[in-house]
DNA sequence: GTTCCGCATGAATCGATAG
DNA sequence: ACTATCGATTCATGCGGAA
């Protein structure tokens, strides 16, 4: 049977673990988090060394030592069918790129996860600066880990209007209509598609062309709410639970409950658990 | 006609390694280049499993094995200020992602390479296709090792035009070709550059845009001559030596000879050989 | 000389079929 | 069961021919 949260007892409700932000370690908190209750999970963990101040700094050495334990917890709360998406880069350390996200991908995979895939967020807006032997730094991975190779995705639902739609548009148009709507027969959708009606849309690749949210104040990592969306809507339906061990300041929690899915977070930093908390809030006044 | 290492004798002028393309097992090959005499090499080998045909398709699990020989070779020709820049990408293999590539980033170091920086190479053209798991795959690895921290980059040989020349070019474009420079973001490459001389100026960053030519020519390299371009202005100046072990068709050798610098090239088919020698050669002509 | 359009062409990947 | 081959899918790019 599932471990259940030390405060409830008897029958569970899958209500409480939804929509709720919660203040602590996660490798302590995901414990009393029950199995295969999660459809996906989307973070970005603090980097190694640095943000010291906010989350203790771990050491490039000891960071895969440090993740693997949180990973077997994710592992456990993950759905068979779910995602696991972690955005993370490597530190430059005495000249070199750290070796410590290559050993942590292979790792995990030791650990029982599949590495599906990585995706690169090109950060349209990178970080300025200039160093002798080294350009800005300009993307991060996006990695995708999953339980099986059977895992839910809804690629229909991020499609993007085709390279020259403007020129092709009118007279493909109806041909393609069609075609489009016959798939679209078995796959269940229509919300996010009717947007895109009249126009020719092609699918994404695995390249993400975003800016850094730079207004985003409190919190140090700038994760723009477009990334955690479209992980969202790549995989998982509304009132799917989206689960963010190191939420921070509340993005994911705020691009889950945008797309009407839930939300579980956790966060050691009573501040970004506040923040976070108001976030949600204010965005239940809009 | 192909004067072979091997039957010179004496002293070895650098003018022989100059300029030459030479048919052969590069592991072999290798051998006979003096030590500490290339200032760049820049290459794409075969990737795991694949171009099966051409050069017998090595298996994902012996790719590090396989490697690691010639990156021993590669480290003693190399001068100490030079780069070593590998292009390469790994397969998709039962649903994964191979780790062979992450694993050769930790048996070159182990093998005394630093690993200085991971470039990204966008591909706007990517291989198209559909698959129930997974999005297109538009991106390649272009990892930068060097045997010394202090090595030579001329930054200022790649510094790309910036600020208004969206305003002021694209008023003049078609709607279409608008829409098709929004998504040229960042490093800008292409042919154009001469326009923007005398303009504002900065430094790229780690991502570089470009497409694979496709129906360039009879034979359609795997890599665009603006990648090794790229980074032969970035590492090294004119009259410095080229090296690529996989030359293939010739794409490094054209983009050195372009630019001024010597190379030289090995390759194992003779076919390419001699495609490669008629490149070159063609590009005297002009 | 431009601009526009048609068309072939990829460092692909999956799933089914065949040996 | 395990490997080898094949068909289906899909789209940005650049060339060449046409207006």
């Amino acid at each position: 049977m599932v471990a259940l949260p030390l405060h409830m007892n008897g029958h569970q409700q899958e209500n409480d673990w939804q929509d709720r932000i919660i203040q602590g370690d996660c490798q302590e908190i995901l414990k009393t988090v029950p199995s295969d209750s999660v459809d996906l999970v989307v973070t970005s963990p603090p980097y190694a060394d640095s943000r010291k101040k906010t989350y203790g700094g771990i050491h490039p050495d000891q960071y895969v030592e440090w993740f693997l334990p949180i990973g077997a917890e994710l592992q456990r709360v993950l759905k068979p069918t779910g995602s696991f998406v972690l955005n993370i880069k490597e530190k430059v350390v005495d000249g070199e790129r750290h070796t410590y996200v290559l050993e942590l991908i292979l790792a995990l995979r030791q650990q029982g996860w599949l590495w599906t895939e990585e995706y690169i967020w090109h950060k349209k807006n990178s970080y300025p600066g200039k160093w002798p032997n080294r350009f800005r730094d300009a993307w991060e991975r996006c990695l995708q880990f999953n339980r099986s190779k059977q895992f839910n995705m809804y690629q229909d639902s991020v499609m993007v209007p085709t390279g020259d739609w403007a020129k092709t548009r009118l007279r493909k148009l109806s041909e393609t209509d069609q075609r489009r709507d016959e798939s679209r027969v078995g796959s269940g959708f229509g919300k996010n598609i009717s947007n895109w009606v009249g126009r020719e849309q092609a699918y994404p690749n695995n390249v993400l062309h975003l800016a850094t949210e730079s207004s985003n104040r409190k919190h140090s990592a700038a994760f723009p709410q477009e990334l955690p969306k479209w992980f969202i809507k790549l995989f998982t339906q509304e009132g799917d639970l989206v689960l963010d061990p190191f939420m921070g300041s509340g993005t994911t929690a705020l691009a889950a409950k945008a797309l009407g899915r839930h939300y579980l977070g956790i966060e050691i930093q009573p501040e970004y658990v506040e923040l976070a908390r108001q976030s949600v809030g204010d965005a239940d006044c809009e």
